[in-house]
Parts: structure tokens; sequence; C-alpha cells
DNA sequence: ACCTGAACACCGTTCAAGT
DNA sequence: ACCTGAACACCGTTCAAGT
């Protein structure tokens, strides 16, 4: 409640009110849960002012979940950062980072994943958006490749099979598939090193 | 259209009938646009019959996915069944399997997996039919550590791992998140096959 | 026992109109 | 330029009433 303009039409930023908003209420009430009338209601704006910065409620979703790719790809590079010349480490580190970014944000990974954005709906920044994030992972496994931890050939296979072990953890643990882990971190870091490990030693050298 | 009993308020098998559509309207129209009003009017009932029959839309929902994953854990058996004395091809076929029942039902199985069922949603029925499809796997894993393929130790992590590899790649393919591959089968075997061996090797003996 | 029809409180989206 | 308010066509769910 800033005092200096008092109600100049909410002082400039609506656009990014309505995400943060949208950001705060799909971790509350779920991506089901989630209706742009209360997004609009709780910034203190009628129903129909969002439609001014985005073209419908997916395109406000669309935004929400592409941060969440950028926060991914981000990890990924910081992983990769700290453990310069130790590939596996690089591997693991961005995979536990990965899979704890999800079950720290479940509401948002299933909007990422989970197929409540149909394909229409996927903006081309967001497009972008993930794939950055795989091509952040590819970059880790091509370290490996060149460091011949990891068999040559395919650089593209050995990041989709790191992928898929990493990517199916976070899923199965944000479906609440393997129970309630969400508040025990220290058993999902666990898991995502056990996982992230199987992982290195399938596409590793040695066969 | 039956012709016996014309009209006598929907021979007997509403439940069934609601059932069934359920199902074709959550493939054409995917889980965002189903609602319960289009399934009764399908069905060619009242939006109020379906109640009588489900408690809600979840709980139809939830009679949907279990079907899934009875279909899950049924592929599973039949893996085992038709590799016996060969628990690398058991684990292969069931993967296999697995990532082609997903790519063929892609919205059934955001059903399953993607959270559109809430927590709360989930039926006990649900989860005895999600947790026989793990234990299915989990039983060709154990094949495998007493023929010495896989190294000894927690068969639930090995499953787990396993799961998760083969759940990423289905989940990464049915949102579309590698391109459009709904319709190349063949592809999808190929990769299926590629991370489930990526799998076998990185649960493997030898270290 | 099983289904209907009206009713209620919500949605997403559009559009004229206000400042 | 940016926002409002009424309107429209939908929802999920409930409940008295019908057969």
């Amino acid at each position: 409640m800033p005092e200096s303009s008092e109600k100049t039409y909410h002082h400039g930023d609506l656009r990014g009110e309505l995400l943060k908003a949208a950001a705060r209420l799909l971790r509350e009430k779920g991506v089901g849960g989630l209706s742009l009338r209360e997004v609009a209601r709780v910034t203190g704006v009628s129903h129909a002012a969002p439609y001014r910065h985005f073209k419908d409620k997916a395109a406000l979703l669309a935004a929400v979940a592409e941060a969440g790719f950028a926060e991914l790809t981000a990890g990924c590079r910081r992983a990769e950062a700290a453990n310069s010349d130790a590939p596996a480490r690089q591997l693991v580190d961005a995979g536990v980072g990965y899979v704890l970014l999800a079950v720290r944000n479940p509401e948002r990974t299933q909007l990422m994943f989970g197929g409540a954005l149909a394909p229409a709906d996927w903006t081309p920044e967001l497009h972008r958006a993930a794939t950055d994030a795989f091509a952040a992972l590819e970059h880790i496994i091509e370290n490996g490749q060149r460091a011949g931890a990891y068999r040559g050939g395919e650089t593209r296979e050995l990041a989709l099979a790191a992928w898929s072990a990493v990517h199916g953890l976070a899923m199965l643990v944000t479906a609440g598939q393997l129970g309630d882990l969400a508040g025990d971190e220290e058993q999902v870091r666990g898991l995502a090193r056990m996982v992230t490990k199987v992982a290195v030693e399938g596409i590793g050298t040695r066969d």
C-alpha cells in the first residue's frame, strides 16, 4: 500500500502484480483451483482488467510456467559452474536441483509439465524457455563426453536418458505417487542423488 | 440404440455408459475440456443424473484413471510372462509398453499423473491400482536381482530408478516436450528402448 | 430406486462505456 | 491508454419433485 499515488489506477505495473498474484494462488490452490477472476479480485482490480495485459487465462499461466523453466535453466548452469572439470558431479548436482525445485513448487511443476496448458496455449516464449532448459542439460552431458566419462555418439540421446530419469522422479514426487515426501527434503535429495547416479552409470563408458 | 427396452430409464448400466463417455471425451477434449454436464448430455441423461452413480466429477475421473493403472499393471505382467528367464528383456518390454500406453492415451496419462486430480480426490481404489502397478514393476526387478543381473540391496530403490526413467520419458512425450511424436510410434518405441536400456545398465552389476 | 428441472454460486470472455 | 460493469454462455453441485 504505497502512500504516494493512493489510487492512480494501480501505479503502473498491473502486469507484474497479476503475475505475482497468479503464482501465489497457484501455489495455494493448485492449477485447478486458480481462477482469473480471483487473480483480479486479489489484485484489487475488475475481472476484465487482466485482459489488457494477457490475451486470456492461458497466457497468464504460460507466463508463470515460463519463469519456472528459467529457474530450471539457471539451476543447471549453476551446477555446471560449481563443478568445472567434474562432469559427473555437474550432472548429479543439476539433477538434484531439478527435483528439489520441482518438489518446492509442485503446482507450478504440474502446470509446466502436466498438460494443464494445451499445446495451442504454449507461447513462443514458453517454448524458448523450455528448449533452453534442455540445452543447458545437454551442455553438461557434452562436457562429460568430452572428458571421456560418458560414451560417445548422440549427445541428444544421452541427455534425454538422463533428463527422463530426473524428470520422472520429479513428476512422481510432485504427484504424490511416492507418498507424502513434500516435507522431507532430505529424503527427496537422497532419492534424487540415487536416481541421477544410476543415470550416470547407465550412460557411462565401459560397454 | 437397443430396440428391446426403448427407453426404460437407460437399460440398467448408466454407470458404465458414463464411464465410457467420460473416457471418450477425455481423449477428445483433454482433461481441461471435459465437463460433467457434457458427459451427461452425450449419454442422453440429465446433468444431475451422474450424481446417482458418482459422488462428484472427481470420482468419475478417478474411475477413469483407475482403468489406466490397471492397464499398466497388465502390461507389466504380460512383459514378465513373455520373457521368463530373461530379466533384462522383461524390463525393456515393460518399459516400452509403459511409454506406448502413455503415448496412445496422452490425456488419460495426464489425468493419472498430471495433478488434475487433487490428492483429496484419490479414492482408495485408485491408490490400490497405482500401488499394484508399481508392485508389478518391482517384481520384474526382483527377478533380475535373483538372476544376478542387477545389483543386490534395496529392490525398491532400483525399481524407483527404473520407473523414474521410463515414467519421465512417458511424461515428456505426452506433454509434447519432445516435439510431436504422438504419431510416430516407431520413434517412440526406439526412444523407450534406449532409455530403458540405459536404466538396465545403470542398475546392473559390475561396480 | 432412479432420474428430472429449477436454482445457486461460480467461471472465462466480450464489449460498450467511463476517466 | 487503461480500467469498469453489465452481459452471455457456460460450469459443478444441490434439492425438491416426479415416475
